[in-house]
DNA sequence: AGGGCACCTGCTCATATGAGCAGAACCACC
DNA sequence: GGTGGTTCTGCTCATATGAGCAGGTGCCCT
């Protein structure tokens, strides 16, 4: 194509998509046919000239989701577009939104769902609707926070899914991190914390976010780990934690001592799961998302299209 | 349109857009009639869901410049589009590439054009390709530069618009603007000088650009005025100057004293041609660009999207 | 409860558009 | 200067889409 033909069809875009015009008309306009306007949009098209946006909240790159399906091995994908976003937390905020989206349209419904907590999925809880399913009972999967003020989101979110989805919600009471391997092993072999497990081993789904290794992780604020245990962590190769257990860019487990008192379904249990769905969003996640994805330990994604093409990218 | 709507809009959109499916295979996917589904995606495009960009250095907005004309109104208007731009030096580029463009296209060919000078025309003058018109003369209509290190490119404009488009040049031998009222009149008093203004004056169109009151200015970079200068001139309500001459958002001049020691056309001569084609883009620009506009200065305005939409803001 | 009104739905029909094809124009290479 | 191949052009025809309309639905007000 040459610099006259470039040229034309970008008056001819001009007229067709800003314009209304009918490709008859624009023709008549530049002293062409309407063949040659059709082949010069197709043209500016296929050069990429032409971008065509979808300007809302709840819009998703189809065509991200299916590569991400087809090049990651994905069951399933779910993109929300960037477009527009001004801030991190609105994208944040969107990509929760479409987690709770794909739950409420998931088929066959879920008798039981295991759940995780932090900031992501108790922005999930929030905006699933009252009524999203009914009789799904819900586990935590591993332990909760505790210690500080925000005390209580890892409870809240687990009892608000269960709620709103008109089930019961079974609390996993223990710690996220202890300090002592004994302390844990004697609380997994608590009657009731071994039947919560027990019961989060059978779960239908699972439903988890990833944290970044960095020092705005949940644990920090939680109390379980302090900064200097994360900088040690990142130094040996973390790139963030799911399900509290920090794994490396393969998705291995980075500190298997600290993996050990770590309380709540192992990463290989969680990867029994038929179906897990991760919900990861933000630029701080990119690297832990691509360990989840590579190291499938989750089967279906909820991100934003930054993360995503990042996937893509590697 | 209810809330189950606009998502439904939206997801037809992106299989419309995105995917491209027909109307009727969208139907079959959402279970609705492929008439439902037109009207969802009319009722996105109209609800501002939908954002069709052209990203071309060349591509313009068209239905910004017929608002200019309807709102403002110019006899016509160009605006070139800022999608996809990064630098101010790009957005530049465009406005001057879109001049040169409409320069080349413009119907009668005018047998003579009266020029100022500045960055931007000299732009203009480089977007200019060889053999553009046949037989165009051009002639400077205020007084050039000689004084500092980038001299020339006052000449070096009206040189190259007249040398690629078949014609001669005739410059304006005077500084811009005289330290002394008396100077100014001998000046203008010479044979040549005299000659070249009347030329000026009977020209077919005129071609220049505005400069903003600002230190950057074209005027302290060639010695005619010092920061000092301009900035009482913008005490007194300067927003930006037109072929040398400093006029507040009204357009009238601010200093009639500095005025009368500016050498060449005068605004109100200006004014009188039939054809006057104004090149302004730039942030900077914009109260000067307004002043040009409201004032009638020019009768044909090219300039960037941004600039366009802060006039039509008003 | 009934009538009126606004809105929505599914249609027919006219129009706009894209696929595919035959001939023309162009180019390069003998 | 001919000849084979490639690209370009203007067409026919099938399909996709939008306008407009008749009937249906739900809602509000009496």
């Amino acid at each position: 194509m040459d610099e006259t033909d470039e040229l034309l069809s970008i008056r001819a875009a001009e007229l067709y998509y800003e314009e209304n015009k009918t490709q008859d008309e624009i023709g008549q306009a530049l002293r062409l046919t309407r063949w040659k306007v059709g082949r010069l949009l197709a043209q500016a098209k296929q050069r990429g000239f032409i971008r065509i946006e979808i300007l809302h909240p709840r819009a998703r790159r189809l065509p991200i989701e299916r590569r991400l399906r087809e090049e990651r091995g994905l069951d399933d994908a779910i993109v929300v577009s960037s477009a527009g976003v001004n801030s991190p937390d609105e994208l944040q905020s969107r990509t929760a939104q479409a987690a709770a989206d794909y739950l409420t349209a998931l088929r066959p419904v879920p008798r039981t769902l295991g759940v995780s907590w932090g900031r992501t999925l108790f922005e999930v809880s929030q905006h699933l609707r009252n009524g999203w399913a009914t009789g799904v009972n819900v586990v935590q999967i591993n332990g909760g926070v505790s210690l500080n003020r925000r005390a209580g989101t890892a409870a809240a979110t687990a009892v608000a899914i269960a709620q709103k989805g008109g089930g019961n919600a079974t609390l996993l009471p223990s710690p996220a991190i202890l300090e002592h391997l004994a302390t844990k092993q004697a609380i997994e072999s608590d009657r009731v914390v071994a039947g919560v497990i027990e019961l989060a081993r059978s779960a239908d789904a699972y439903l988890f976010s990833a944290g970044p290794a960095d020092h705005t992780s949940v644990h920090i604020e939680s109390g379980y780990l302090t900064d200097a245990d994360v900088d040690l962590l990142v130094q040996k190769g973390a790139v963030g934690d799911v399900v509290g257990r920090y794994i490396d860019a393969d998705g291995n487990i980075v500190d298997p001592a600290l993996d050990a008192r770590t309380v709540g379904l192992t990463l290989d249990e969680l990867r029994e799961g038929r179906l897990r769905i991760a919900v990861i969003a933000g630029r701080s996640k990119h690297p832990v998302a691509d360990a989840v994805v590579r190291s499938g330990l989750c089967s279906v994604l909820v991100t934003d299209e930054a993360t995503a093409l990042h996937l893509l990218d590697g």
